[in-house]
DNA sequence: GTCTATAATTCGATAGAC
DNA sequence: GTCTATCGAATTATAGAC
């Protein structure tokens, strides 16, 4: 916009190229690090390596370590809860709508695993600013099942105890997936999620 | 026994004393630190500012820092195998003996959830050899729950679909307590036990 | 935008006096 | 066994050439 000394592209496409498809690059390459090593025990010259760039070339397009730590973990939880709510739309009934999240949550914290423990597992990692954004995003997802739960139970499909020990219980076991899931030995993701959320539903149902 | 020149002591006692002392107060210190920061933000002066001693005392009583997570993470992992057997050892038939296993472990990994953490989720930090060790605890650990889960589809107090995936989903839901588990803001760890142990046998117990 | 080189800290671990 | 002092390596991030 303001004086470009070339003109670069046929057209400002949405496609990224350039300098985007190298930041990209960048964060795929964290999050895999991150994911399977911890941000602790990544080192920025960890993520240049894995990108094929050199240490210095990282902070051309992100500005810290941090940085980059906040956007995989902030894209993750979108991703997550954009997930979550299109399983709910998706399903007619509130036994439905458990079952369909739970299979939502489950499959996305195996399939991207390496994400998913990033979002999980690395809050310590992030600023003071950054960790409250994202804390937010993280009771959303909370409020989702809780919210679920309440409606079960006032139709009369569900049979709760508590329903915050109980909401935490089922979000607890689709998270923990991300941690003990190894795709080589492991069923597929799909049929663990599955089998989860039909486990989810029987831990609330009402009837047989 | 080769030659002291002192007699410190009125006697040997199995309290420990002197120097023991300081070596546990350090395995305190860097529990705790390693459970609430993580391993890899710990580090070795914190431990030892934590005990109230200098950065080299750490190296007197502890080879390396790597030891001193060794030595916590299977002083942890023998504790909830000695919990988890005592709880089956104190049931009679196989419902029971499951719920309370999960109330169990769910009861140490809430009110022990610093040591939790470092069981749980610093394996990482550990050397090869180390790893090895502790995987066979874990091996253990997840080996009761499948031996109990078939047990009680065999005598019929059990449906289950897929033993490996249920047994993997019940001891997550125990394990992921450590990562959630606020004791300023959640109930009592004896009530969130309980209600996991509930929860799980609601999970494959056969009829109402 | 990418590189090489390096600044500024910080870390795990050791040396040596008491 | 504890301390002060420090080594040597590794880390995040920057400087400056191309």
């Amino acid at each position: 916009m303001t004086g470009e000394t070339e003109v670069t592209d046929v057209a400002t496409q949405p496609t990224e190229s350039g300098a985007d498809l190298t930041r990209s690059r960048l964060i795929e390459a964290a999050r895999k690090a991150f994911g399977e090593k911890g941000f602790h025990a990544t080192t920025t010259r960890d993520i240049a390596a894995a990108a094929g760039l050199s240490p210095a070339a990282v902070y051309v397009h992100h500005r810290t370590k941090e940085d980059l730590l906040y956007a995989i973990s902030r894209a993750g939880h979108e991703a997550i809860l954009t997930d979550m709510r299109a399983a709910i739309a998706g399903a007619p009934e509130v036994a439905g709508k458990l079952e369909a999240v739970v299979h939502a949550m489950v499959l996305r914290h195996t399939r991207e695993y390496a994400a998913a423990r990033v979002v999980n597992y690395e809050l310590d990692g992030l600023s003071a600013q950054h960790r409250e954004d994202i804390e937010k995003l993280r009771a959303q997802i909370q409020g989702i099942v809780r919210r679920l739960l309440r409606t079960g139970v006032a139709d009369g499909s569900f049979v709760v105890d508590d329903v915050r020990i109980t909401s935490n219980a089922i979000v607890a076991m689709a998270i923990d997936a991300a941690r003990w899931y190894r795709p080589a030995t492991d069923p597929a993701p799909d049929r663990i999620a599955s089998h989860h959320a039909r486990l989810a539903v029987r831990m609330v149902a009402a009837a047989g």
